[in-house]
DNA sequence: CTCCTTTTGTAACTAATCTCCAATTATTAT
DNA sequence: ATAATAATTGGAGATTAGTTACAAAAGGAG
């Protein structure tokens, strides 16, 4: 439609409170997932604090649905990565700064 | 290209922090030029902490570019205002949550 | 009931941001 | 050069947000 800079979109992280209010699921489950491995924060070493970019909330969002149709946690992770291999790799090949 | 989902991306906001490292600008001139009202940070109750959306760090970035061109801050701010109206629109077309 | 998945609670700590005071440096006009 | 305005920066003290690491509690399937 007009041009969204991906490598600006990449580069926004956000910590883990704005996805828990954007998505509605609480902080605490959010960080279990990712102990998990179901979803995973930006790797930065200037980071000690987690970052989730836009893949990854957009992610959170459909297996929130996934889960809520009576899908298990798993199940649900890989369904979303399966339908997500288009926009995975826009950001695979954007680097972070 | 592919569908990114304007309305999560409008929800997207970042922290002082990241925006400072994004566009490399420090966090106390960025405070600053929202003082001054040449930025502004998502106005919600629920946030005691400033956040930016997409918007906003693409703004921050353009007028950074003027500004070493030679440009005041003030008539940065206002040439970027006039070039993203397409972008200014689609964002305040959006509601956030 | 039992096993395993999934979620939640809390304490003690660290990181990040906030406001509010003011001072300093740059630029422009007289 | 001096005065006035624009632009930037510093820091203290307080507050908010996020961290790990322990553990416990629900929930579902066999």
């Amino acid at each position: 439609m007009d041009g969204i800079d991906y490598s600006l979109l990449k580069q926004m992280a956000v910590t883990i409170g704005e996805v828990a209010k954007i998505t509605d699921i609480p902080i605490r489950k959010l960080r279990y997932w990712e102990d998990k491995g179901y979803i995973k924060s930006v790797d930065e070493q200037a980071h000690t604090t987690r970052r989730f970019d836009y893949y990854m909330i957009k992610k959170v969002v459909l297996m929130k649905e996934l889960i809520e149709d009576g899908y298990t946690v798993e199940a649900s992770s890989q369904k979303v990565e399966a339908r997500m291999g288009k926009l995975r790799q826009v950001f695979d090949n954007l680097t972070r700064k």
